[in-house]
DNA sequence: ATTTTTTATATGTATGTACATAATAACCAA
DNA sequence: TTGGTTATTATGTACATACATATAAAAAAT
């Protein structure tokens, strides 16, 4: 009764979120039982049970059995990150992609990236090296190496017609993936494709791509001086 | 009758995970009614809904009234990273962890700063320099702003004793915030700090956190060199 | 051909009900 | 005390049902 119902699940989560803001209830505190908070709000057990689930996704509360709902002891945050296609992270901003295959070889991976990829040694793979472009201005440098025992289909692909990121995510949806966030040092080499100076801090993506519990592929991706990523919300 | 329904809509949702990750439908295509699906499993459609929205909120599926569902052409990755408080990214990996308060200053922000902040000209704010280290090495630098006019109960806090990252976790729970990565050369002082050297590519966040729409604070940490930020899953 | 209106329909939301399940609390026995 | 059993209870899950609502598609009007 304190509020409307004019919504209803949306609104009772938004008003108990308000609450939660307000600190109503403190962390560790329980809040009023589900039945309770039907009868205040007026509305059925199911519904405060959809809105207080929705709130327990995001982590703001804790719900166990018979213990109730109590309010979540946060000690992270956990922000989002959403990492696009590059030609679509150019393109939405209304920048000219482009996109160059520098080196296509197979061959023997060094250690390091042959045990990420399981990969056994005296096995080759399939190693790309490209550069992506906004206005025609260097944006990221792409170094990828391709499990081929997995991932055979990739020789056949033309990776200088499109690129690695974007045939990957067309053809392979829904894979796993696992991502490092770094700062590294340009080499010379990454300098000067990055229009970049020898030295200069340069923001590194470390990413492995799984599928179906093989691992297909690793890439790095060094991107230019400047470069910022933001989180979601 | 495809599977069992031993479980309910959580077998439902990892059984429709499945066939999307084996492309029985691919990115774009229409998958079967509520109804259908409720049929074929054997369940209601509150159940099939229950699961499909489940799905639908990782992303993996859009879903419009009358359209139908259908499998999302994703055209990005949204990995979750998680922020710990120091203290806690620390102690969890059986560390010792310390904290120094390096400066504790009253002044005017730069402008930028201050903008981010929403503060007028020549409005003061808390400035408070501080090293977080991990078995007495440096772990990272923070160097943060409190805006005191949102925010005053800052100014009777004893940041030497608790550092304002927890202490800000601690009392202000239930804080939206903003959040940036890049990488930067370290000047001379905080690779002083940091046990770095001059220009060592340093991994930094960025972070600005309101309060029931109130900008409170705004916060750079400086990582020592080589740390890595890795997404949850 | 174009715009507007209507209709059909798939998903969205809410409710009452029922039973399942986990975990606390109370109880009792050794 | 200690250990184990039982009862209680808050949330978890499932279902049938009903109505809401967006919207695609068909029909009608311009």
């Amino acid at each position: 009764m304190t509020a409307a119902q004019t919504n209803g699940w949306q609104f009772l989560e938004s008003d108990i979120l308000r609450r939660l803001q307000e600190q109503e209830w403190i962390p560790g505190d329980l809040i009023p039982r589900e039945v309770e908070l039907a009868a205040e709000y007026g509305c059925a057990r199911t519904t405060v049970n959809r809105a207080l689930n929705a709130i327990a996704n995001r982590g703001l509360l804790d719900r166990k059995r018979k213990a109730g709902t109590r309010v979540a002891t946060r000690l992270s945050d956990r922000p989002t990150v959403t990492i696009p296609i590059i030609r679509q992270e150019i393109e939405s901003k209304d920048q000219l992609f482009s996109y160059a295959l520098i080196t296509r070889e197979i061959e023997n991976p060094p250690v390091s990236i042959a045990a990420q990829l399981c990969l056994g040694s005296n096995v080759k793979a399939l190693h790309l090296k490209a550069l992506y472009l906004t206005n025609h201005r260097p944006y990221v440098f792409e170094d990828r190496w391709i499990n081929t025992e997995t991932f055979s289909e990739a020789l056949d692909v033309d990776f200088s017609a499109i690129s690695a990121n974007e045939w990957l995510v067309k053809n392979k949806p829904y894979t796993r993936g696992n991502f490092t966030f770094e700062a590294t040092n340009a080499g010379k080499d990454v300098a000067e494709l990055l229009g970049a100076v020898t030295n200069d801090a340069l923001f590194v993506l470390k990413r492995r791509t799984h599928h179906r519990n093989a691992v297909i592929t690793v890439a790095t991706l060094t991107y230019h001086p400047g470069y910022q990523l933001h989180t979601d919300c």
